[in-house]
RNA sequence: GCACCUGUAGCUUAGUUGGAUAGAGUGUUCGGCUACGAACCGGAAGGUCGGGGGUUCGAAUCCCUCCAGGUGCACCA
């Protein structure tokens, strides 16, 4: 498509005769927020003190030396010490219009990812824990840039890093071998290993010796002992077919579920290679790397006093497998900012396990906010946490009840209840920058009205309701684009036009946000549009330009919406 | 105590590589279904952009300082 802003950019760079860059005429160049400014302006206080002219006189000179193809820009207006550049409507249509319809259902696709590979490590549960609220964030924020990235050409590689690990599962085995008949791990098994969890941890505080055999249980399953791996496996199994559950309705998507456990028997070689960079150090009966010169007051611990590695170890024999399987460009971590000072220890200890430099530059903590209950911090332990599944439940359950008083006819209600409830709670966890803390609200989840999820369902089923009334779909080139340069048909193209720039910023950010929010605009738009505008009119030339329109909308909601893993009802 | 993050309308928030009148949603309120789906649209009211200082032609945005909340700060993950 044609880039407006760099033909702008290129007029002015060729009228103005003081040096300039291009990449400062980039920063310079802005989208007014009011149309009525034009599309794109250029103000000129910058250059008034070198030119010694008043902002005003230099936009005049400017405007009477800018020469720029009408194709591209219809009009140049002053507008006191502002430049605003009135871009050609009919050129924009066309070339919008004309991409969709080459483009179809990959519009937005791209190349500029290709051969660059990017690792999303995202979700990471830990075992026999209860999958709630305060892991829907990574789920979904990392399965939206998974989704984004694939899309614009990255070999995109999901990890899940299980939290199948540690002394909890030594306890686990001692629970389980002392009442591991009276429970039936067939059904609900993360609730009845909760159960055996806090009974053996009660013990364990009543008696050192409990959680002695622990420890003793912990060791012989890290040795191997047979039947104690199996019991882990018994365990691990069991809670990845729950989760399983939660991630087919969330439609998330892993190709690897290396757990801490896999990464466990890869330290040694980690120890070794810090060992030999001589930055390994003895404090205080442990081993750690001190990194006040990366300006990290606190050292990252490598071996416990006990000799026993620790968290971080199994992070770094990750990001070593990692750049040696993948080769990562990127490497994504998508937790809560509660480990921001873990990842920066040990992104900087990194740098010393000798892999390349791009992988090193690659390692990125992608950290969002906190989610709080009304009652203060989620704990697994005291039992205050809401569980995914039953928000899922009770948001599905509420799209049942309104589809039931909106549209009883409607005659596949359980799906489309399905995708609407799921859809209403990935949107909600999608649409504010991550970076904020959020304090769990139940009602904001089952209000469907608004900026939601549902919201972005409806204007799409609407945009499905008028297709389906249409016979014969025009064809792109039958189109008479004049038909659509009314202010409602333009707003819709010009968001149209931004979709790619949306998912690249995007990526540059790792901000899904941006995307939820341009769909709430973009369907906002439409929703006005069709407030404005009768679609299906007796005017052919005016009802076809409309229905493409319609048809473009209709295919840019749903590529956004899928992407930020939302499913599109046809109807609702 | 030190470091980092957050503070914008009653509530949830966009805008933070400095730019024109701070933009939405929700709630309140008024209006619009005999026109393609009212889970919608339009109007009104609602803002010391946490406070104060500074830099600049220009600050929600940059700097300093104070206040409030959160998170982290050595063998948990």
């Amino acid at each position: 498509m044609i880039d407006f802003k760099h033909e702008i950019i290129n007029a002015i760079k060729k009228a103005v005769d003081f040096d300039i860059s291009e990449q400062d005429l980039h920063k310079y160049i802005e989208k007014p927020k009011n149309s009525a400014n034009g599309d794109y302006a250029f103000p000129c206080f910058s250059f008034a003190k070198q030119l010694k002219k008043s902002p005003q006189e230099i936009a005049e000179n400017l405007k009477q030396k800018i020469k720029i193809s009408p194709e591209y820009v219809q009009e140049i207006k002053v507008s006191g010490p502002y430049l605003n550049f009135y871009i050609n409507k009919i050129t924009l249509t066309q070339e919008v219009l004309n991409e969709i319809s080459k483009n179809q259902e990959n519009y937005g696709k791209s190349k500029i990812g290709e051969g660059k590979t990017i690792v999303i490590d995202y979700s990471a549960p830990n075992i026999a824990k209860p999958f709630h609220i305060g892991h829907l964030k990574t789920t979904v924020i990392g399965g939206a840039l998974y989704n984004i990235y694939k899309y614009l050409g990255y070999n995109t590689i999901g990890e899940n890093f299980l939290g199948d690990y540690g002394t909890q599962f030594g306890k686990l085995i001692e629970g389980y071998k002392r009442w591991g008949k009276d429970y039936d791990l067939t059904q609900n098994p993360i609730d009845k290993l909760g159960e055996i969890y806090k009974r053996i941890n009660d013990l364990c505080s009543e008696d050192e010796q409990v959680l002695e055999a622990a420890r003793e249980d912990f060791k012989q399953l890290e040795n191997g002992k047979e039947e104690y791996v199996e019991l882990w496996k018994k365990f691990r199994d069991v809670s990845i077919k729950e989760f399983q559950k939660i991630y087919d309705l969330l439609g998330s998507h892993f190709d690897s579920w290396k757990g801490e456990a896999f990464y466990a028997t890869k330290t040694d070689e980690v120890i070794q290679i810090l060992q030999d960079s001589g930055r390994l150090v003895e404090s205080n009966g442990a081993k750690v790397v001190d990194l006040t010169d990366e300006g990290i007051d606190t050292p990252c611990i490598i071996c416990k006093s006990n000799g026993s590695t620790i968290y971080a170890t199994r992070d770094l024999a990750a990001i070593l497998y990692r750049a040696r399987t993948y080769d990562f460009d990127k490497c994504l971590y998508v937790t809560s900012y509660e480990q921001n000072l873990h990842f920066k220890q040990i992104f900087a200890v990194a740098k010393l396990l000798g892999i390349k430099e791009k992988c090193i530059k690659g390692l990125k903590h992608v950290s969002y906010g906190m989610v709080r209950l009304p009652s203060g911090k989620m704990s697994t332990r005291a039992g205050n946490f809401v569980k995914v599944e039953d928000l899922l439940h009770e948001t599905i359950e509420e799209a049942k009840k309104i589809i039931e008083e909106k549209n009883p006819d409607l005659s596949n209600k359980e799906e489309v209840a399905k995708k609407v409830g799921i859809g209403a709670v990935i949107f909600n966890s999608l649409a504010t920058s991550r970076n904020k803390d959020e304090i769990f609200d139940i009602k904001a989840m089952l209000n469907f009205q608004g900026e939601t999820g549902p919201y972005i369902q409806y204007m799409y089923v609407r945009t499905k309701s008028v297709l389906e009334k249409i016979e014969n779909m025009p064809k792109f080139e039958q189109l008479k684009l004049e038909n659509l340069q009314d202010e409602y048909s333009i707003a819709i193209i010009k968001l149209l036009y931004d979709f790619e720039n949306i998912l690249v910023e995007v990526t540059e950010k790792e901000e899904p946000s941006i995307l939820a929010r341009y769909l709430l605009d973009l369907a906002k738009a439409y929703s006005v549009f069709y407030n404005e505008n009768r679609i299906i009119v007796e005017d052919e030339e005016v009802k076809n330009a409309r229905v493409y329109l319609t048809a473009c909308v209709s295919k840019v909601l749903k590529i956004g919406a899928n992407l930020l893993g939302i499913d599109m009802p046809n109807k609702m």
